[in-house]
DNA sequence: ATGCATGAGGG
DNA sequence: CCTCATGCATA
C-alpha cells in the first residue's frame, strides 16, 4: 500500500490505466496461469503492473520527445537516426567497434576485463536468501544496474538513475502486509482514481516464503516439476499447470516481481493442500485404508514431437552481445541486423537475446532493490 | 538451474 | 517491435 502510491514509479500518465475492475477478483482470477488452453493472457492487473513498470522505468521508454539536442546522443536509447543519415554509418561503424573493443582487450592498451563475467546467478541456489538473493551478481551486472550507458552524455529529464525496484521497495521500507492475503485485496471503491493495487507486497515476505516454500516442498518430497502439474488439480479458477522451470524460479526469486506476487497465493494454496493430504494419507495408512492419490499417470508419448531447437550462442558471440547491451539495452533494429550479421547470427536471435537480456536486467534490478 | 524461444497483448 | 509470463531443451 505504500510503495506505489507515493512513490513516483507510477506516472500520471499511465496511472489512470491502473484501475482494476476486478481487482475484487484477485490476479488469479482474472488471469490465467499456466492454462494449457491460453498460454498466457496477461490480466489487467498484470498489465497495469508492467505498465507501471515500463513506465518508470527509464530504460523502457522508447520514445522521448525528441529535443533537437538529443540527436547528438548518438547512444541514447531514444535516439532514432536516419537511415540515410551520413552520420549513420559512422556512428554504427563506431558502435561496433566499441563492442569489439570490449570484446578483443588485446587490441587496445587497456585492459578489458570481460563485463558479463560471470552472468549466472547459479550461486543462488545455496539459498543465502536471507540476505541477498544474488550474491553472485557481477561487475557487469552492477554496471548495468546503474545504467550508465543509457544516460551517458547529457541527462535529459529522464535520466535518474533510479532503477524502478530500487525506487519501489526504497519507498516499501517497512513491510506492512501480513502477507497471507496478498492478491486477494479488494477496495470498495472501483473507479477509484487513486492507484492502490496491491503490487506492493514486501519483497523480504516473498523471499521468505520462497524459501519456506522450497523446505516444506522438499520435505513433502515433492519435485518441483510435481508441484507445477499438481497445480492443475488444485482447480483453482484460471490456474491451469506450471513448468519445472516456472517452480524452479518462483524458489530462486528469478521472476519479475510481479510474478512472484501472483503466484505466491497460488503456490501457497497447493502447498496447503499438500500438506493436508500428507496428513490424512497418514491418518489413512494408520487405519489401514489406502488411498490412491497423485498417481502420477505419465501422458503417453505424442507421435508428433517437433522437438524445439535450442540455438546455442558461442561464448564468443555472447560476448560480443554483451558488448553491445553495454553500449545499447534496446537497439533499433537497424543495428540488430547488423550485429546479427557481424555475428552470422540470424536477426530474430539477436532481438530475442537482447530481449531475454533486458528481461534479465530487470530482474537483477529487482534484487538490488531487494538487497537495498 | 538457465539459455533461447513463444505468444498474448499493446503500440 | 516491445514487454512479460512461461516453457522446452539442455548444460
Amino acid at each position: 500500500m505504500l510503495t506505489n502510491t507515493n512513490t513516483s514509479s507510477i506516472e500520471q500518465g499511465t496511472t489512470s490505466k491502473l484501475s482494476f475492475p476486478n481487482t475484487s477478483t484477485g490476479i488469479i482470477n482474472s488471469n490465467s496461469i499456466g492454462n494449457a488452453n491460453s498460454r498466457y493472457s496477461p490480466s489487467n492487473f498484470y498489465r497495469a503492473a508492467a505498465v507501471a513498470a515500463a513506465t518508470s522505468d527509464p530504460n523502457n521508454r522508447r520514445y522521448m520527445p525528441s529535443t533537437p539536442w538529443s540527436k547528438s546522443n548518438c547512444f541514447g536509447e531514444n535516439f532514432k537516426f536516419e537511415p540515410n543519415s551520413l552520420f549513420c554509418s559512422t556512428i554504427d561503424d563506431n558502435f561496433i567497434r566499441q563492442a569489439e573493443a570490449l570484446t578483443k582487450p588485446e587490441s587496445s592498451s587497456l585492459y578489458y576485463p570481460s563485463p558479463f563475467a560471470c552472468s549466472s546467478a547459479n550461486a543462488t541456489a545455496s539459498s543465502s536468501s536471507s540476505t541477498n538473493a544474488y550474491p553472485g551478481s557481477s561487475s557487469i551486472e552492477s554496471h548495468l544496474l546503474s545504467d550508465h550507458n543509457q544516460h551517458n552524455h547529457h541527462a535529459q529529464f529522464n535520466s535518474d538513475l533510479h532503477p524502478f525496484y530500487q525506487r519501489q521497495y526504497a519507498a516499501a521500507a517497512v513491510g506492512v502486509l501480513p502477507g497471507m492475503v496478498v492478491g486477494m485485496h479488494h477496495h470498495s471503491v472501483v473507479g477509484s482514481l487513486v492507484p492502490s493495487h496491491e503490487l506492493d507486497v514486501d519483497p523480504r515476505e516473498l523471499e521468505s516464503f520462497a524459501e519456506r516454500f522450497k523446505q516444506r516442498r522438499i520435505k513433502l518430497g515433492v519435485t518441483q516439476a510435481d508441484v507445477g502439474h499438481q497445480l492443475s488439480k488444485l482447480k483453482m479458477p484460471g490456474v491451469g499447470s506450471l513448468s519445472q522451470s516456472t517452480i524452479c524460479r518462483f524458489e530462486s526469486l528469478t521472476l519479475s516481481h510481479n510474478n512472484m506476487v501472483a503466484l505466491k497465493p497460488v503456490l501457497q494454496a497447493w502447498l496447503e493442500f499438500a500438506e493436508a493430504e500428507m496428513r490424512q494419507r497418514k491418518k489413512d495408512e494408520m487405519n489401514g485404508t489406502m488411498i490412491g492419490l497423485s498417481g502420477h499417470i505419465s501422458s503417453s508419448g505424442s507421435l508428433i514431437d517437433k522437438k524445439r531447437k535450442r540455438t546455442s550462442i558461442a561464448a564468443q558471440e555472447k560476448r560480443f552481445l554483451e558488448s553491445c547491451f553495454i553500449q545499447q539495452q534496446r537497439p533499433s533494429g537497424e543495428r540488430i541486423a547488423q550485429i546479427a550479421d557481424k555475428l552470422d547470427l540470424k536477426k530474430n536471435v539477436v532481438r530475442v537475446w537482447f530481449c531475454n537480456q533486458r528481461q534479465k536486467n530487470k530482474r537483477l534490478r529487482f534484487a538490488a532493490g531487494q538487497s537495498a
